[in-house]
DNA sequence: ATTGATCAACGAAAACTTTCGTGGATACGC
DNA sequence: GCGTATCCACGAAAGTTTTCGTTGATCAAT
């Protein structure tokens, strides 16, 4: 029983974690918390935009299996809190990038990203350092 | 007829041009040669992987809808070629990225990205010369 | 205890993306 | 001309993501 992989959308076995839009947005407000509860992520939600409690709930029950995120139930009213730190989702999310646009080259990210979004001259001076300490190889 | 938008998922009316993972490895071909027939698309991409070529045309045919490619058809062959260079669709999928993972900071996206992606000693100085450039206010 | 509020679970509909089969039209070689 | 190959259009099925209504359980206050 043989079969082949068609189709061009690498899809299946999301290992590299690729968060979809939805349940970005959710663990941004985890992030910026730290935990909580579906209500909380609800209403967090709420003040920009309309939500629907299940729909929030729905989605945090997903995340939950997808490994995204990770709940307490030991109370009637589960916690939630993010699996991972934005850093790790922002490397993954970064590389998963420089592989479909920029042909694997992160400098070419790099210069794109400069060359079209504000940075002020502090941000410039750190990111000096940063190139100061690659090139001491660390 | 009032009707409030609900959901956490900014879709719908995609202007900042937001292509699907198979559109995006389409893209990539067209920028790469230029212009291509379906054919040719398909026979670049199934190199990689097999692929069904009706699949292509299809997506060819998708993408010319919502205006991601443009299309000659003068000749019973039609030609195809990306509506946008790669450097519009790069500064619009980073500065989204940007956004929805860095909070708006342009600084933090290059931070990680520097960060985690392998840059030569070239590319180092090539980024230097950008942020003198920055600096200097162009 | 009964009522009303809050919550998780479930499931299904809606929307969107991806895949492909079929059919009709045009070109090509004989 | 006739059959074969090539191409586009159409549409439907399969897969995923997003949305939300309903149900049953738990809790709090009467």
């Amino acid at each position: 029983m043989t079969s082949y992989d068609h189709g061009m959308s690498a899809k299946k076995t999301t290992s590299p974690l690729r968060p979809t839009d939805a349940e970005l947005t959710i663990l941004r407000v985890l992030w910026d918390k730290g935990q909580a509860t579906v209500r909380e992520v609800h209403e967090d939600l709420s003040r920009r935009k309309p939500q629907v409690y299940t729909t929030v709930l729905k989605f945090l029950q997903i995340m939950t299996e997808k490994g995204l995120v990770r709940r307490d139930e030991s109370a009637r009213t589960h916690i939630y809190r993010a699996a991972a730190p934005p850093e790790k989702m922002q490397r993954s999310m970064v590389k998963d990038l420089v592989q479909r646009l920029f042909a694997g080259s992160t400098q070419a990210l790099v210069q794109q990203a400069l060359g079209s979004g504000k940075v002020t001259p502090e941000e410039i001076s750190e990111i000096r350092r940063t190139l100061d300490a690659l090139e001491r190889g660390d």
